[in-house]
RNA sequence: GGGGGGAUACCAAAGUGGCCAACUGGGGCAGACUGUAAAUCUGCUGGCGUACGCCUUCGGAGGUUCGAAUCCUCCUCCCCCCA
């Protein structure tokens, strides 16, 4: 196993890895308050995206008040990712070209234009500690060559994201850091190339892009580790968007040390409950009148406090409080996931752990 | 007492001779969701069958017709208006 304990200073803390980060796209995990990310979930840090921001408040309002992190209330460290998704998600709606890309907003249809150094503008505006690099997410399957061709672009797009970066001041008094993505699809000779080039510019930290958009798992592990193994070591690695509990154990193996996904929160308002025991979807009626705890092994209050029953019920009712109970339990495991890594892989024992767990998390309960 | 309207699947509600096992919505059941255009989307929802299909349904009973949820007769129940 090539997993690692490791930790990363910013100025608003410290973090240990491997770390899951709690996704808060437009500054708000959603349907989770700030006091229960801090303390029932206990989150070291969290994602903004610099797309969202952007739009809504908008970089007046966000300086005005002073960075995100006084925006939002959260004063431990902030990651943003750089719009290099929504290149991905809002393929419909936007234009590549060598100098950046064309954007149509999804809140209102109006037209904006992001290049590398623009990214990196905003990003110093909304103040994360840890900015990303912007990227071209490629959907899966991609053609061989315009994988090559997204992936050598997004190398040109990277040394100019750096330069502005170097070029430019934090401006709310704290150091920020940025990462580079590795991208390159599923193609081998294309990860290996951009791993190499992304290493040789030695930034603090590297990610890993482009994965877990639809292609089959064996697939992304192969990606994963082949890059893991050109990446620095003394370096944290990144895997974005990733993923199930499963993927998250599996990739610490070969390597990662930061994940983010929006699953957690995503698929808990949607009713399913991730548990070391494996997936609830606490909207089937075999709960119904079930009265025992949400998840007996959960060491957040939402967990022992409330029954199976009950949450079904609130689900049933579209409750709002359904999602919220939802979002909390699952980040809560997930950081809970993590942490239990980290002390096997200081036990020199995640290995047997991690083959012993992934079979139940995948169960169906 | 007089006059009028109505009864369709779990609920509401279309359908007024064949294209109807029956639109649509709700409810119910299940599924999906991986750097969040998502507290969203999809499927199923009379019975049996994997399926071609077969069987039983539109308040009840009878009738007209090649054919009825739709037309006729009687019955039962509900609602509204006037006394």
């Amino acid at each position: 196993s090539s997993a690692r304990y490791g930790r990363i200073t910013t100025e608003h803390g410290e973090i240990e890895t491997p770390i899951f980060m709690p996704v808060g796209t437009a500054g708000t995990v959603k349907a989770v308050h700030i006091r229960d990310v801090k303390q029932d979930i206990n989150a070291e840090i969290i994602l903004g995206n610099t797309y969202h921001l952007y739009l809504r408040p908008g970089l007046d309002i966000l300086e005005q008040a002073g960075g995100l992190h006084k925006f939002n209330g959260w004063d431990r460290p902030i990651l943003t990712d750089s719009g290099g998704y929504q290149v991905h998600s809002l393929a419909a709606m936007r234009k590549i070209e060598e100098k950046g890309v064309n954007f149509q907003s999804h809140i209102d249809g109006s037209r904006h234009f992001y290049s590398p150094e623009y990214v990196m503008d905003i990003q110093r505006s909304i103040g994360a500690d840890i900015i990303m690099a912007f990227d071209e997410c490629t959907p899966y399957p991609c053609e061989y060559d315009y994988a090559r061709e997204s992936m050598e672009r997004t190398h040109r797009w990277l040394d100019r994201s750096l330069q502005q970066f170097d070029s430019t001041e934090p401006k709310y008094g704290y150091s920020q850091t940025i990462f580079p993505i590795v991208q390159g699809s599923v193609y081998k000779d294309l990860r290996a190339k951009s791993a190499e080039y992304i290493a040789s510019r030695g930034r603090e930290g590297n990610a890993i892009g482009g994965l877990s958009v639809g292609e089959p798992h064996e697939m992304m592990y192969e990606m994963t580790e082949l890059v893991c193994g050109i990446l620095p070591a003394d370096k944290p690695r990144y895997l974005m968007g990733v993923g199930t509990p499963a993927n998250i154990l599996e990739s610490i193996a070969l390597g990662v040390d930061m994940f983010d996904c929006v699953m957690p929160t995503r698929n808990g308002r949607n009713g399913m409950l991730f548990t070391s025991e494996g997936i609830i979807n606490i909207k089937n009626k075999k709960w119904e009148n079930d009265f025992s705890a949400v998840d007996p092994n959960g060491i957040s209050f939402v967990d022992s406090h409330y029954s199976r029953a009950y949450l079904r019920h609130l689900f049933a009712a579209r409750e709002s409080l359904g999602p919220m109970i939802a979002s909390i339990h699952n980040l809560a495991f997930y950081l809970w996931l993590v942490r239990e890594a980290r002390e096997h892989i200081k036990n020199g024992d995640f290995a047997q752990w991690k083959n012993s767990m992934v079979p139940k998390l995948q169960n169906r309960l």
